[in-house]
DNA sequence: CGTAGCACTCACCCCGGTAGAGTGCCAAAG
DNA sequence: CTTTGGCACTCTACCGGGGTGAGTGCTACG
C-alpha cells in the first residue's frame, strides 16, 4: 500500500480523469483496466484507486459506483499530467477569422473573443475589459445639450469612448467649452488617464488661486467624466446556455445558483481579476475559487497585454469537467490574438 | 349545457384563473366551489368547466388532475376579466426614486428601466431602445487616431453617443476633418437622422461633381458611422434567473431553450418590435407569440414615447402564469416614467 | 337547471424484488 | 513483496404492483 505517487499511479489517475471528461460517469476499475491497456488486472487498479481516494484525488459518490476526481484530483491532472493538444492550423485560422470584420477598436476585439471562445470551447465565453485607469488620454469633447447640462466625451489612444452627461448647475458658455476642449487635447493628448487625473487636479487648484470660477468648473467636469465606470460592466459574457448541456446541470438548483452568479458578475469580476494580477495562463478549479456558487466550476483565464503592460483577462468558465488539453490552448491562443490586435493599434 | 359565456361561466373562469396564478397547480371544482363561495356545488361548477374545456379556455393536463388555462383561457381573462391592481402611491414613489440617480441620458434611464422592470415584476425585464434612424442629429465629432483611421463620434439630442472607426483608406488631414465637423455640426444640427442621410448623399453628389474628392471622403464617412447598429444589440434584458423560481421552469429542457432565446435575442427583438408598432400596453400570450420556444410565456410589454411619437418600447416576459393584474401597472408606469424623462430631454 | 351520488381514471407513492456494476478483502501465484 | 483471481458484499437503478387520493363524467333525482 504505497502512499507515494509512483509512475503506475499517475497514470491510472489520468486515465481516470480523462475517461470521466468523456463520458461524465464515475469510472470504474474495469474500464480502466480494459481500454487503456496497461498490462493491469481490474484488481490491481482496485487497490491503486483506493490508494488515490485515501490521498484525495478520488471521491466515490456511493459505496457501489466508480471514482470521481476531486478538485485535487484535477488540479493535479491540469499540474503534472496534462499534455496540452495544441491547436491545429485551420483552428488557429478560424479563430484569426473571427476577427477579420472587427473595427479593431477594443470593446469590439474583446466582443468578437468572447463570443469565439465560447464557441470554440462549447462552454461560457467570458472576457474582463482592462480598467479606464490603464488606458491613454487621446481626446475629450465637451457638447452642451441645454442650459446647464453638458455631454462629456472622452476617447482612448486604442478608440474606445467613454461618455457622461454632467449636470454642471450654471450654464457654461459654448466659447469656454471649446477654449478648453483645445487646451487639454493639446496638453493631455497622450498621458496615462492617472497621470490626467493629477494635472486636472493641479490645474484646478491654480484656476481657484487665480478665481477663474469657469475654468474651474469645466475642469470639475473633465474629471467627473474620466471617473471609474461600474466594475460589473466590464465583464462580457456569452455562450452561457451552453453549459445547460453538461450533464452535471440538469439539477435545476445548480443552474439557478449559477445564472445569478452570471448575472450578478461580481463573483467573475473577483475571479478575473485575481487573473490579471497574474501572468499567462491560470486555472481555477471548483472551491479553488472560494466562491461557493460555482462549485463543480472551472475557470480557466489568460491574460491579454500589450509590451505597456497586462491590461486584462479572458476565459472560459465551464464545469470542472472540462476538456483541459483543448481549451487551454483556445484561451491561450485567443488571449494571444487580442494581445496582438491590440498591439497593432498602439502602433 | 350552455355554450355561451354567461355571468357564471365567467365568474368560474375568473376563479380557476387566479387560483391557478396563484398556485400553480391544476385546479379542481372542489376547490372552486369552496374558496370562492359562490352558492354553487363542485358538481355544477363541474358542468361548467366542462363547457369552458369544451371552448377551449382550459385543458386538463391528464384524466383526473384538475383544469388550467389555455392561451385563450388567459387571453379572455386578461380582455375581458382582469381588475387591474392599481400602484400604491408607495409603489410609484419607489419605480421613481429608481431614476433619480440616472444621468437622464437614454441608455441609461433604459438600463435603470430594465433593472426596476425585473425587480418589481420578479421576472425579466426587457428594454428595446429606439433605432438609431429616430433619433435627432445633435453634434458630430472625428477623432483621428492614426494615418488612414478615424474615430467618428456621433451625438443625438437625447445625448446617446454612437462611435464606430473607420478605415479612410487614405490620409485625411486633421485640417479638413475639423472643418468638415463645424459645417456638419451647423448644417445638420436638430434634423432627423433621417434627413441628415439625405443630405449627406446630397452633398457627395455635389462634392463628386465638383471634383472635391476630400470632401466627398469625409462626407462618406460621416455617412458610414451614421449605419445602423445590430438590432440585437439593442435590446436589454435583466432578471432572467428569476423566471427560473417558477415552477413551470423545473424542466431543465424549458430553461435551456428560454435561454437559448434570451441569448440569442432576435425573438424578443420581434416581438418588442411589433409591440412598439401598437400603442400602449400590449400582451402576448404563449403561443400568440408564434414562437414556439417561449411556449407558456407571456410578455407584457408598453410603448415608450415622446410628444413626437412612440420611440421604443418595453415589457417583462415571464411565465403565462403571471399576476397580470399587478404586472400590467407596473409595465404601464414604467412606460410613462420612461417617456416623461426623456421628454424632459427633449425640452 | 342544479345537485347528489357513484363508478372510474389516472398520477403519485411506497414497496419489494432483481439485475448489474463495482468494491473490498483474502488467499494464491509470480 | 507485488499482482492477480475469486468471492462475498453493497448499493443504485429499474421494474411491476397495490394502495391512495384527487378529480372527473355520467346519471338519476329534486
Amino acid at each position: 500500500m504505497t502512499i507515494s505517487m509512483n509512475e503506475r499511479s499517475r497514470k491510472i489517475l489520468e486515465a481516470i480523469v480523462e475517461d470521466y471528461i468523456a463520458s461524465a460517469e464515475p469510472v470504474g476499475s474495469k474500464s480502466v483496466s480494459c481500454r487503456h491497456q496497461m498490462g493491469l488486472s481490474p484488481a490491481t487498479v482496485r487497490n491503486v484507486m483506493a490508494d488515490l481516494e485515501g490521498m484525495g484525488y478520488l471521491a466515490s459518490p456511493h459505496a457501489s459506483a466508480g471514482r470521481i476526481p476531486t478538485d485535487k484530483g484535477y488540479r493535479f491532472y491540469v499540474d503534472t499530467l496534462l499534455q496540452l493538444r495544441p491547436l491545429k492550423a485551420e483552428e488557429r485560422e478560424r479563430i484569426e477569422r473571427q476577427y477579420a470584420s472587427s473595427d479593431r477598436r477594443i470593446d469590439e476585439v474583446l466582443r468578437e473573443a468572447v463570443k469565439s471562445l465560447s464557441r470554440l470551447s462549447r462552454y461560457a465565453g467570458i472576457v474582463m475589459a482592462p480598467r479606464v485607469e490603464a488606458t491613454v488620454f487621446r481626446h475629450i469633447d465637451f457638447v452642451p445639450l441645454a442650459p446647464g447640462r453638458v455631454l462629456v466625451i472622452f476617447v482612448s489612444r486604442t478608440g474606445e469612448v467613454q461618455n457622461k452627461i454632467i449636470e454642471t448647475g450654471i450654464n457654461l458658455p459654448a466659447k469656454t467649452l471649446e477654449q478648453m476642449t483645445n487646451y487639454l487635447n493639446r496638453v493631455m493628448s497622450g498621458l496615462p488617464l492617472d497621470t490626467v487625473r493629477e494635472k486636472l487636479a493641479q490645474e484646478m487648484a491654480q484656476a481657484k488661486r487665480e478665481h477663474d470660477d469657469l475654468q474651474q468648473r469645466v475642469l470639475a467636469l473633465s474629471g467627473q467624466a474620466l471617473a471609474g465606470e461600474d466594475e460589473n460592466a466590464r465583464v462580457y459574457i456569452e455562450g452561457t446556455s451552453n453549459i445547460l448541456d453538461q450533464p452535471e446541470f440538469a439539477d435545476v438548483e445548480r443552474m439557478r445558483q449559477l445564472y445569478r452568479v452570471f448575472e450578478q458578475k461580481s463573483q467573475l469580476v473577483d475571479l478575473l481579476d485575481r487573473s490579471r494580477r497574474a501572468h499567462g495562463i491560470q486555472i481555477f478549479i471548483g472551491n479553488e475559487t472560494s466562491h461557493s456558487a460555482i462549485a463543480g466550476c472551472s475557470l480557466v483565464t489568460a491574460t491579454y497585454e500589450t509590451r505597456e503592460g497586462t491590461i486584462g483577462s479572458l476565459g472560459v468558465i465551464g464545469p470542472s469537467r472540462m476538456p483541459y488539453a483543448q481549451v487551454i490552448p483556445i484561451v491561450d491562443y485567443t488571449a494571444r490574438i487580442v494581445s496582438q490586435l491590440l498591439e497593432e493599434e498602439y502602433q
